[in-house]
DNA sequence: TTCGCCGATTGAAACCTTTCAATCGGCGAT
DNA sequence: ATCGCCGATTGAAAGGTTTCAATCGGCGAA
């Protein structure tokens, strides 16, 4: 590590407030701030001559101020379950676009699982007093969110669903997403498909094979086996096939189907050192198709769930509930789609 | 898209201030301040009966009022080029683990390359008085780095250097990290090296080559040359290399050293496709070692650079010049380093 | 000429926390 | 019994914006 320095000094320089340029203009602080928010409502000679002030003064909106006068944040905060998944920043990118263009700020977080983490985004959220949260919660929070929501916080959660009913919810179908994989590998002409993924508990795992499973059963002479993986990572695809390919030959499955891309590239990597052919030996199936499937060296078939979409329905909904807190709890479930690429034989 | 409803009707309620902490536990404001931020100033009994009327009344800190007296706020934003590319989400990681432990939340946004949405993000963060700012910049940004950091807002610059020795920086070696590549492939009995990325004009671009060059002066025999791409991602990749498979056998370079990650993906996607064996007739060599390189199907050697040091490095600097405003201007280069995976043979 | 009206402008109050000079109360020393 | 001291506590001021009731000024109508 190499370091130059450079001698420097910086003076803070107390900033310029409405009041500075009320007086500077020779008008009130309330004539300044209708500038500012109601235009419409100043003289036009008025209006020029201020804005033309704060520009030469160089006059920023304390936004503390504003907020504290408004009793709540602009800005939406939003906690994902990890940020070094493409499908979350995808999500994300979605809400983001949405509210850029209403001029409301995102705080993003991410609780990388874990439920600490979680829960101090969600403090800092409460101080912050956001109008709105968007969550895919990994911990017990669910009084939490009631509470926010009690003190006027709008909250929509995102990729899951509550199952209360109390939370607005915007996920996508995975027992279709299941079914729709399971359908292509068998009608590609593969019948014993090894599903990876995991924890076993995680209610999309569950969905997902039992879409697989209602496939299976329509089908006679086809299987399913579910290899449970603890993470959803590339190592743990690895491992899982690898654990495969320890099996005889004949008891070997001919699909793989993976709970995520991330676990298919994985699950890649190990056949492709091992010398088995892609698709013709096995085929393989990834989830979410993020955007490193297409790219991957054999292009992966995917389950292709709508991530940008997915974030700006529930940025409509949060913004819904925000401008009208009586508005009633939604959950919306979206469709994936099958995309089919080289690794499954297109 | 499925939708489906159930009323429900949600009050404000107003919050809990100081004041009403106060007048319930029957003390000043005064003391119930000095309860949440200097403990030490008050009496153990007190302490411990304000405490439990906290915890009561549910009591949660207003941060814009806090902010307003302060004069600052404790968040830090950041402006990364892009959050899909995993290289600024692992460097974001380093800030964000650096931050959490000294209680600043971290402002995220991603300017995407565009320089407006750079400069909305820096209207937000001038608005929200940030402490400090972290920025790997894109448009003409100086001025108004400048006038963040007359107002008192530390500026640190993040995977470049500014030059004009105003701001601190922090980046990676790049003719290193060329130089280390090159010889990596000339000791491994490479001779014609494709160097693929772009624009030309990017210093990084430019000092890596340099740094390529360098070594193949060094090894008469040898030569290099640039694949110039408009963008850094894997479609460019894809598209370079369908260039270089297109030339004469005996013209196309026996070793491809791609310009990040991203592009090497692209470029083992193409190579695999028309049926090139890597690393036996061509080598691939990444730069950033992303996890998904590890992951590819050919796990990708790569220049690993130091993301989550930078991030924390960039942290640092920052809080130290948000501690001491007249810190000097520091440079901080750090090394990549050379990672040996299959792709070249390891 | 005076009155009434209306759009434009004003200025004080409110939002909530933190800070700090001032005050209080208790105790040991004289 | 009184004084002085010290730790604990108090309460008012400050910070910048927005809101809104009140005021101003100008103009048309009577």
């Amino acid at each position: 590590m190499t370091t130059s320095d450079t001698a420097r000094t910086g003076e803070p320089g107390r900033s310029v407030s409405v009041k500075d340029v009320a007086s500077t203009a020779g008008v009130s602080v309330g004539t300044v701030s209708n500038v500012l928010n109601r235009p419409e409502k100043v003289s036009p000679a008025t209006l020029e001559h201020v804005q033309r002030t704060i520009e030469q003064m160089g006059f920023i909106r304390n936004d503390a101020a504003r907020q504290l006068r408004a009793g709540t944040n602009r800005a939406v905060g939003m906690v994902v379950l990890d940020v070094r998944n493409p499908f979350f920043t995808d999500v994300a990118r979605g809400v983001e676009l949405r509210l850029g263009t209403r001029g409301r700020p995102l705080i993003l977080g991410s609780s990388g699982q874990d439920a600490e983490r979680e829960s101090t985004y969600l403090d800092l959220f409460e101080e912050q007093r956001v109008s709105g949260l968007l969550i895919t919660p990994v911990g017990k929070v669910l009084p939490r969110l009631r509470r926010l929501r009690e003190r006027g916080t709008a909250v929509v959660v995102v990729d899951r669903r509550t199952g209360s009913r109390e939370f607005s919810s915007v996920a996508v179908d995975d027992v279709r997403g299941g079914r729709l994989g399971a359908a292509h590998l068998v009608e590609s002409g593969r019948q014993r498909i090894a599903f990876i993924g995991g924890p076993r508990g995680l209610t999309q795992i569950r969905h997902r094979l039992r879409g697989i499973e209602e496939v299976i059963e329509a089908h006679p002479g086809h299987s399913v086996q579910l290899v449970e993986t603890a993470t959803m990572d590339a190592s743990a695809g690895r491992l899982a096939a690898e654990e495969l390919l320890a099996l005889p030959r004949k008891a070997r499955p001919d699909a793989i189907f993976a709970a995520n891309d991330l676990v298919a590239l994985g699950v890649l990597q190990a056949l492709t050192f091992a010398g088995v052919r892609v698709p013709d030996d096995v085929a393989i199936l990834g989830y979410d198709d993020i955007d490193f499937a297409a790219s991957a060296a054999i292009p992966l078939s995917s389950i292709r769930q709508p991530r940008e979409e997915m974030g700006e329905v529930a940025t409509d909904l949060l913004l819904a509930a925000i401008e009208d807190p009586t508005a009633g709890v939604r959950d919306i479930v979206l469709e994936p789609e099958l995309v089919v690429r080289r690794s499954t034989g297109g």
